[in-house]
DNA sequence: TTTGTTAGTAAAGCTTACGAACAAACATGC
DNA sequence: GCATGTTTGTTCGTAAGCTTTACTAACAAA
């Protein structure tokens, strides 16, 4: 029996048995959460640990050495992970079966003994659709490697859907995007704004018209692939950080809302309702502000929000606008997020907060203007360490979060 | 050869299987740091997992089962953690031969089968030292039991020691104090103000004119008893979190300064540079306020410490003081704190903060314009869950903390 | 007395990782 | 050219851990 190469639940033992992983390589890792996650964090919680459950993890730890760093043999697997040739030969052994490895040929250069055989993840073999709620008016999707790249975008306009008419247009997509994808799926990874359960239900949307909504199980439901779904500035939060090397770091992202992401001691922050970096309605000083479309006044979207922003240099344009007062905004706004963002930088002694959103707004005076002012909160024992910088990925930050989701929910690597 | 009841490192396997187990117990589950916790931490991080871990980690499991809902059978066990009997009896058997574990004879109410054997953690086997050296005039101590009972205490006057003098009276107390306990010791846990790494070294903590002091090795050397140092209120808040239920906590501990200590996720923060729940010197709102001794201007601790809160009233007090002038001090002094604390419980999505230090300051006017204050300036969904309470420890949180770090670092419990 | 249930143990088997030993393949030194 | 040493990756046997299966002991209910 022949399946299609874009689908995921294939005969194929390579394609089929990557997802069936999760349950073992989630134990001792640490996603947002999944298909398997409810049951996965129970046993984290408070379950037995199996010999097979520590085999998951070394499989994993294999597959993150060879992620990272690449190329190599079994004997560097074997010093660089504490296991010893023979496991990791084994393991290996496992690795290639699935397709997930793939051995490279002889090492070239010269040296005593015997030539290594090198091997490395086989980057070509599976694609993971990434799919990007959080724009007001389209959806954003795209298929992407294992490395990061993006092989094919498809986009839908949203054109005001709301409830099921949204949810349709998000399996829509994700369902155009599958087929484009030129090999095995790994699976499916949405970022949405709202807050999400670690079972992918949608507890509030309100752009999208949402409460309680099951995405995650009625998008993998239709499609019969692995989906993740969390929190569209949580998933960004896992793109910087597959990037970067601190175990600790804030996103801010900066739309036509304000939200964050969180990372604290290498795992995602998820809050006691599932709502961590809801940050938008924190009121910011002392001294009022703007009003917000929430009723209270000076909430830290009604002064940063890029809508907001885009107000107020529209209004200095209009009265023949100098470049200073456009500044003054900026500086204002920049200001304002850091006296919100000072307190929580202290408290979880952060070393590095990442923006995103329009660089042409936030990536001047604004950025500035953020990086003083949190200096001037903050203990000065910290200015040494602490960074302040806008991402380096640009507006695919939540695409290709939630493919680093979906690596990691699925094999456990990042 | 008879080791003397209060000696650690004794020859009698019941005392000296227990700290032997820091590594395995570490592997999967948390405390600060420790002994052992940098070679821990490293496996943690990038390790292998051995079938030989898998099984400390059950073992922690079912001691964690039986620490926190008591007598039971190797049945009940077997059920309750999802491995078998034959597992359970197997593990059992081990901790009776350690000591930690009793056979308390038949359960008595009458029902069908083979009657159960009841068993329960052994909780007058060990005893811990717990120190508080978070106060400005004396250092505080007790012996602790396994339920967290105060067997016995022990002060000692600081008269204004510094450096190595200061050291020697901590190490001068924590002996007296192992000398006070009855039972073989568990560990000694040291609650200390200022920054502690992992390994228990004392990057600052200028009250003891401490900078690098490499305390937990330096007890640990004196006593040859296993050590674990860390901040005040992050030991604090193990306490508290020990007694509660949330996987989410923020303890706040005023008294001469101002610190915080944060469990996420079920887990301590530590802070990208150890850091973390330094929160005394971030300002406050965006009107200025009073002088700090840091130099800035309206720093947390300007507004709500001990003596700067002291101060007002006495001043108050030397007017003629009416009650309500006092409550106006005590109010303002609670909106500051809500409005450093609003962006933390934010974006962290916290369910409860605890309030620790002086009753008579901060459980009136304080705790009630603390709490509006919060509500005023987080988003209305977060209200339904948000509790901020005093703590129910009292002036012991720190000593109940450190045992409670003791107890998590040694047996993987709390 | 019979039946059915529960607790705890014993034996056997499977999985996992390890150590020892080995063959293959190569560089180096003579 | 040839012996020597080094490195790689595999095979074989072993130790540790948990499970399944099967058993005995001990009890309640009928």
């Amino acid at each position: 029996m022949e399946a299609s190469p874009t689908t995921i639940p294939s005969s194929d033992p390579a394609a089929a048995t990557p997802p069936a992983r999760v349950e073992a390589s989630e134990l001792l890792t640490s996603p947002f959460g999944g298909g398997l996650s409810a049951r996965g964090r129970a046993l984290r919680q408070t379950g037995k640990v199996l010999p097979e459950h520590a085999r998951g993890h070394n499989r994993t730890l294999v597959l993150q050495t060879l992620y990272s760093h690449g190329l190599r043999s079994r004997a560097d697997l074997a010093r660089e992970t504490g296991l010893t040739r023979v496991t990791v030969s084994d393991l290996v052994a496992e690795l290639i079966a699935e397709g997930l490895v793939v051995e490279l040929g002889p090492r070239e250069d010269a040296r005593p003994g015997k030539p290594a055989t090198l091997i490395d993840i086989d980057r070509g073999a599976f694609q993971i659709v990434g799919l990007d709620l959080s724009e007001h008016d389209r959806l954003r999707g795209a298929v992407i490697d294992l490395d990061g790249g993006i092989v094919a975008r498809a986009d839908v306009e949203l054109a005001g859907a709301t409830g099921d008419a949204a949810t349709e247009l998000v399996i829509g997509l994700a369902r155009r995007l599958t087929e484009l994808a030129t090999v095995p799926l790994l699976g499916i990874g949405i970022g949405t704004p709202g807050v999400v359960d670690p079972a992918g239900v949608v507890r509030s949307a309100p752009n999208l018209g949402w409460t309680s909504e099951p995405l995650q199980a009625r998008v993998a439901g239709a499609l019969g692939a692995p989906v993740l779904v969390a929190n569209d500035a949580n998933v960004g939060v896992l793109a910087e950080h597959g990037a970067g090397e601190g175990r600790d770091l804030l996103l801010v992202k900066i739309g036509h809302g304000v939200g964050a992401g969180l990372i604290v001691g290498g795992r995602p922050v998820v809050g006691s309702d599932f709502a961590a970096g809801e940050i938008g309605h924190v009121v910011v000083g002392t001294d009022d502000g703007p009003r917000c479309a929430c009723g209270k006044h000076g909430c830290l979207e009604a002064w940063v929000a890029v809508p907001r922003l885009a107000e107020q240099l529209e209004a200095i344009e209009a009265d023949g606008g100098e470049a200073s007062a456009r500044d003054d905004v900026l500086r204002e706004a920049g200001r304002r997020l850091a006296i919100v963002l000072a307190p929580v930088v202290g408290a979880l002694n952060l070393a590095e907060v990442v923006l995103s959103g329009p660089a042409d707004l936030l990536d001047g005076a604004f950025h500035d203007a953020a990086v003083d002012t949190l200096r001037q909160r903050t203990i000065a024992d910290q200015h040494r360490d602490l960074r302040l910088r806008m991402t380096t990925l640009g507006p695919d930050i939540v695409l290709r979060g939630a493919a680093v989701m979906v690596l990691s929910g699925q094999l456990g690597v990042s």
